[in-house]
DNA sequence: ATTATTTGACCGCC
DNA sequence: GGCGGTCAAATAAT
């Protein structure tokens, strides 16, 4: 809030580097688990590794994605939420605002690392399950406007549907990722996790039966990262799909939630083109997952899944 | 007592 | 006017 230009700036800078460094920190850990598997790394998996991998970058990206997008980082008035901005203080009175970086991921578990709070949850049209409404447990402490949508999948309600409107602006990381089935007690953030455990029933109960995959995506919408990059991991990506489950996709229009799961695979990688909609994000396809490209590519000598301790099947 | 979730009302946009 | 997203009172959980 009062933080002026200047000064936000480097913060943000020094955010950008630490989620960096952090993220090539754990690179490194995960490149020893995949040398030696028999070594004990403090019990931490491989799968672990990535997920932290994965939202080092996505944190990294969405902060440096806000000064490209609008060129004023910090040029937002207080009182917004999510993709909303609160007009009056009157019950459900707020005017929409459209230009909050979405993305989503599909993924067996709605735990993401980070602390969220239901506020709402809805009948939408032509969906079988309702759609749940998440905000950040911080957004009022820190200002934080994330918010995210979570959405069972018609054809395979053991996969969520989750879009994320908004990064984190809060500093949060509170829990660990909560693999199913497994814990790490060597894991654990620092604050607040008691109030935390929120593990809404539709998860718990299907804990038994599901493979351990999560799923971080980055979102980086349009120009900045490079189309050549994004060209380069697209085509990774669809290599990748082989043995990775849980995907991500970019947002396009607004009609995903209620169709598409009748074919998870085609939907996946479509990134909606046809976008005439709602500018609910100012760009539409290239993009996506770096973060899946850097898990695949990126050097045979840095990773070798040729024996890939991820069993995805 | 405090914090989280549920639920129906309400509002903006299409 | 309908749909989807959010608010906030009521309720539940801790």
């Amino acid at each position: 809030m009062g933080t002026s230009p200047p000064e936000r700036l480097s913060t943000d800078r020094k955010r950008v580097v630490g989620e960096l460094v952090h993220g090539r920190d754990l690179a490194n850990q995960l490149q020893i688990l995949l040398r030696e598997p028999f070594s004990d790394q403090g019990s931490v998996s491989a799968e672990d590794l990535v997920v932290k991998i994965l939202r080092s970058f996505t944190e990294a990206l969405s902060v440096l994605r806000c000064y490209d997008q609008s060129g004023d980082a910090g040029g937002e008035s207080p009182a917004e939420s999510g993709n909303y901005k609160v007009l009056k203080n009157r019950r459900g009175c707020y005017k929409r605002r459209k230009n909050s970086e979405t993305w989503t991921a599909v993924s067996s578990t709605i735990e993401d690392g980070h602390a969220w709070r239901k506020y709402g949850q809805k009948e939408i049209l032509n969906a079988k399950f309702p759609r749940s409404y998440y905000r950040c447990t911080r957004k009022h402490e820190q200002s934080c406007r994330a918010t995210k949508q979570v959405q069972r999948m018609k054809e395979n309600p053991i996969m969520y549907h989750t879009t994320y409107i908004g990064h984190h602006t809060c500093r949060d990381i509170l829990k660990a990722p909560q693999f199913i089935g497994s814990s790490y007690p060597g894991y654990d953030s620092n604050n607040m996790v008691g109030s935390e455990s929120k593990i809404p029933e539709e998860v718990q109960e299907m804990k038994p039966e599901l493979i351990k995959e999560e799923t971080v995506v980055s979102d980086l919408t349009s120009d900045n990262v490079s189309s050549m990059d994004s060209i380069n991991l697209w085509s990774g990506l669809e290599a990748l799909d082989s043995f990775m489950p849980a995907m991500v996709t970019q947002r396009g229009g607004s009609d995903d939630h209620g169709n598409q799961d009748q074919n998870v695979d085609s939907t996946m990688y479509s990134r909606n083109a046809t976008t005439t909609t709602t500018a609910t994000t100012a760009s539409h396809n290239t993009d996506m997952d770096f973060v899946l490209g850097c898990l695949d590519f990126e050097g045979d000598d840095q990773f070798q899944f040729d024996e890939s301790p991820f069993q995805f099947f």
